[in-house]
RNA sequence: GCCCUGGUAGUAUAGUCAGGCCUAGUAUAGGCGGCUGUCGCCCGCCUGACCCGGGUUCAAAUCCCGGCCAGGGCGCCA
């Protein structure tokens, strides 16, 4: 009861999740958006929506003042108010409970008609949605979709902090490309030219002779001009270099994690994932590894033809996710494919150390092992194409003791993808940033 | 950059192929009225739309051309 404030008649004592059966009779006040109404005339029903779920409020004009009865004529959907009434256990009531109101306050109003409809039956198509994505947000979907993303990057902290792993963050205006110039954003920085960064890649990798293991999570910029229900110009990655390791030792960091993640995410959020009708099924480790010889072959097989040293196209991929339906590792492909860092086998220069690791048809994340040697690094810069000069503030840590080292990059929206069956990324980001969409 | 598909009330759709029967149907939202246990409440009444420009035709939501916007795909990638 000290609960209630004087002060702020509208400051809630609950949220709408904390009221129960149990509470007959207590005195609450609650906060929030009128979600649904429900008028029958004698008897008027609404539903409170607040961060925790919603509430039931009751009005019986027989049991409630003229006052609310009069207030509870203007609701809308989406007014913001805070109730004070009385608990009361009601078998015939959602979660067998409701709140009888005493005084409401209405905050504010929202404007009528609401461009989308927030209860979710009469649904709307995405490009609306977006442009409206506040009032989008607050329907059960995308509120599910965002506690997901929360938890799941809750579970990767923990696992990455846990294996002795230090979360750095890396500079994201950049004075020169990473792998290349192509799909970089430009930026102007005071008199110069400079660009947003497309991966923390080069800084993380000389992070590790500082701190050994290290990951950050952060946004990456990709100017690539992909139209697809996997592309953003604006993702977020996840990162990590570990020094003394090579591609075997992160893979398996990379299998543990996503079980992890699996794991705590499937626990934890049962209700968001019945709301978007998905389950999570953890996936056993280790991950099967698939060469990219084998990989030809599987394609050959299936009819697609693909030359040794060619990339695999996407109509290939999702042929290879009809083979393969969940998390498999891709490993050995050709070093013309790959980055300059990723280092050459000794015996075999022509395959590298690398890895995609895959989820059906969609790469989630790449990785391998590095090169640590500073003039096979620069011969590789060259084969690529790339002048060393401009990365000689990289370079120079490599006469620091840099250690043999390896590390991935997962997209962390294509992972979200995956833990709630969203087929559309841009679902999965709050405001997203695509080849066509630059607000709101 | 290329390819495919689409644009009808606030939202989602029917109608477009086979032009006229469309004064454009339905659902939901919104307005008004009724209803005391709803949980996609229900019932009645009302408001509200053919993306823009040009062309073909006696006649265009419907066919043609251009533009704009959107969705999906390709290449590339997380």
């Amino acid at each position: 009861m000290e609960r209630l404030s004087r002060v702020y008649p509208w400051r809630r004592t609950h949220y709408s999740n904390e009221i129960t059966p149990e509470m007959d009779g207590e005195k609450v006040v609650l906060a929030g958006w009128v979600k649904d109404i429900r008028d029958l005339g004698g008897i008027k029903f609404l539903l409170l929506r607040d961060k925790e779920g919603f509430i039931q409020i009751t009005i019986p004009r027989d049991e409630v003042s003229e006052d609310i009865i009069k207030l509870s004529e203007d609701l809308q959907r989406q007014d913001c108010i805070s109730v004070r009434g009385k608990v009361r256990r009601m078998a015939k009531a959602p979660r067998g409970v409701e709140v009888i109101p005493e005084s409401i306050i209405v905050l504010n109003r929202a404007k009528q008609p609401l461009p989308i409809d927030i209860t979710g039956k009469t649904p709307a198509d995405i490009d609306v949605r977006l442009d409206v994505r506040v009032l989008d947000l607050a329907r059960d979907e995308p509120q599910a979709i965002f506690r997901i993303r929360h938890t799941a990057l809750e579970a990767i902290r923990e696992f990455l902090s846990k294996n002795g792993f230090i979360e750095v963050h890396t500079p994201k205006i950049i004075a020169t490309a990473t792998e290349g110039g192509a799909s970089l954003f430009p930026v102007i920085y005071f008199e110069r030219e400079a660009f947003l960064a497309q991966s923390p890649q080069l800084y993380k990798e000389q992070l590790v002779i500082d701190f050994e293991k290290v990951y950050e999570i952060s946004p990456a910029f990709r100017a690539e001009k992909s139209h697809t229900r996997r592309h953003l110009a604006e993702f977020v990655s996840v990162d990590i270099e570990m020094a003394f390791a090579v591609a075997e030792d992160v893979m398996e960091v990379a299998e543990r994690l996503l079980q992890h993640v699996c794991r705590v995410v499937s626990e934890k959020c049962k209700r968001e994932l019945e709301i978007l009708k998905h389950k999570i099924i953890v996936p056993e480790v280790p991950f099967k590894r698939i060469t990219y010889d084998e990989i030809i072959n599987e394609l050959r097989e299936a009819g697609v033809k693909i030359n040794w040293g060619e990339d695999v196209p996407t109509p290939a991929f999702r042929i290879l996710g009809k083979l393969h339906p969940y998390f498999y590792f891709i490993v050995d492909w050709p070093t013309n494919l790959k980055p300059f860092y990723i280092k050459p086998r000794d015996d075999k220069p022509e395959i590298s150390e690398s890895f995609d690791l895959m989820w059906h048809w969609i790469e989630i994340a790449s990785g391998g092992t590095r090169i640590h040697d500073k003039e096979l690094l620069i011969k590789r810069m060259k084969e690529q194409n790339l002048n060393p000069e401009s990365f000689k503030y990289h370079l120079q840590a490599f006469e620091f003791g840099m250690p043999p080292h390896a590390g991935w990059g997962i997209g962390l929206e294509r992972l979200i993808m995956v833990l709630t069956g969203i087929r559309n990324i841009r679902e999965v980001v709050l405001f997203p940033r695509d080849r066509f969409r630059l607000v709101p």
